[in-house]
DNA sequence: ATGTTGACCTGTAAGC
DNA sequence: TGCTTACAGGTCAACA
């Protein structure tokens, strides 16, 4: 489900209801996503606080003094932030209890008791996953990734550089996330026609001025589906609940068949990589 | 090394 | 109203 942009929607949502709460207690529901919960995250996160929530591509860590709470959504996942009375619904896998804050010591005005919040991690598909990190330890699955792409060690001649002498369609080098991270099937799409570069044409035969190009569409892309909240196809939500709005300002994706915005030809769909891909094959070359 | 394919799992929508 | 099939925002492991 979740690219980039939706990811760090969950944590900015997730940070101001999380960073410097405690974790009073964590229930595991369903251990086995794509790789078991680790025990640490049951034996070690309660009683810590949460100092910071981080986002390495996709993967969110809840930073603690005993080690980090190393997450990922996969296709499927989402976080919300509820009050800790909410009802359990299938595949709510995960709840970290949060202690109470200040507000929560006393009673609300009607004289009911704040229930406190609760973390909620669910996942329909359980390719999503909860690890743990040492203080100190960079997990081998952060391991090996490329830079972030709203650094600046992200930018044109990196993505020339690392494209060099590979046939791979463009698509599936950019999907790479040892090449750059957080790009997925959505931006990629929206990425490569804002840039008027075909999907399929090879990695390595692409110059470095068009490459150039594709990093600033890259950037300008994430940012501002970031501002707009992501993108809501079926179910993402954040953290708080709100839908995100950049589904409405999708050039290609999903648009199979419609006229390109550029030029009026009807989008063209294949499938590179296993992915579906959509593509003007006019603007697009 | 690089490239390609299958696998993981469930929900939803479309087709018959 | 069913039943069956195809497809979905990711990425790892295995193989050529």
């Amino acid at each position: 489900m979740p690219e980039l942009p939706e990811v760090e929607t969950t944590r900015r949502g997730l940070a101001p209801h999380v960073e410097g709460r405690r974790v009073a207690a964590v229930t595991l529901r369903r251990p086995d996503l794509r790789w078991p919960i680790p025990a640490e995250v049951a034996d070690l996160l309660p009683g810590q606080r949460i100092d910071a929530v981080r986002r390495r591509a996709k993967y969110l860590l809840l930073d603690t003094s005993a080690g980090s709470a190393l997450l990922h959504l996969g296709m499927s996942g989402s976080l919300r932030v509820l009050p800790a009375t909410t009802p359990v619904g299938t595949h709510d896998h995960v709840d970290i209890v949060l202690d109470g804050g200040p507000l929560d010591s006393g009673r609300l005005r009607d004289g009911a008791r704040d229930p406190g919040r609760v973390l909620r991690f669910n996942d329909p598909r359980r390719f999503g996953c909860l690890l743990w990190q040492p203080v100190g330890v960079t997990h081998e699955l952060l391991q090996g990734l490329g830079p972030e792409p709203l650094s600046d060690e992200f930018d044109g001649d990196h993505l020339f550089a690392r494209s060099r002498g590979r046939k791979a369609p463009v698509k599936v080098f950019l999907m790479d996330q040892r090449i750059v991270v957080g790009v997925g099937n959505i931006y990629v799409a929206e990425a490569l026609f804002a840039a008027g570069i075909s999907p399929l044409r090879a990695a390595g035969a692409i110059s470095r001025e068009r490459y150039r190009l594709l990093a600033d569409a890259i950037k300008r892309i994430l940012l501002h589906a970031i501002t707009r909240g992501g993108t809501t196809l079926r179910d993402f939500l954040s953290p708080d609940g709100a839908p995100g709005y950049f589904e409405q300002e999708l050039s290609a994706y999903g648009r199979e068949g419609e006229p390109c915005p550029n030029c009026g030809r009807a989008l063209r769909h294949a499938w590179i990589g296993q992915r579906a891909t959509v593509w003007c094959t006019r603007c697009q070359r």
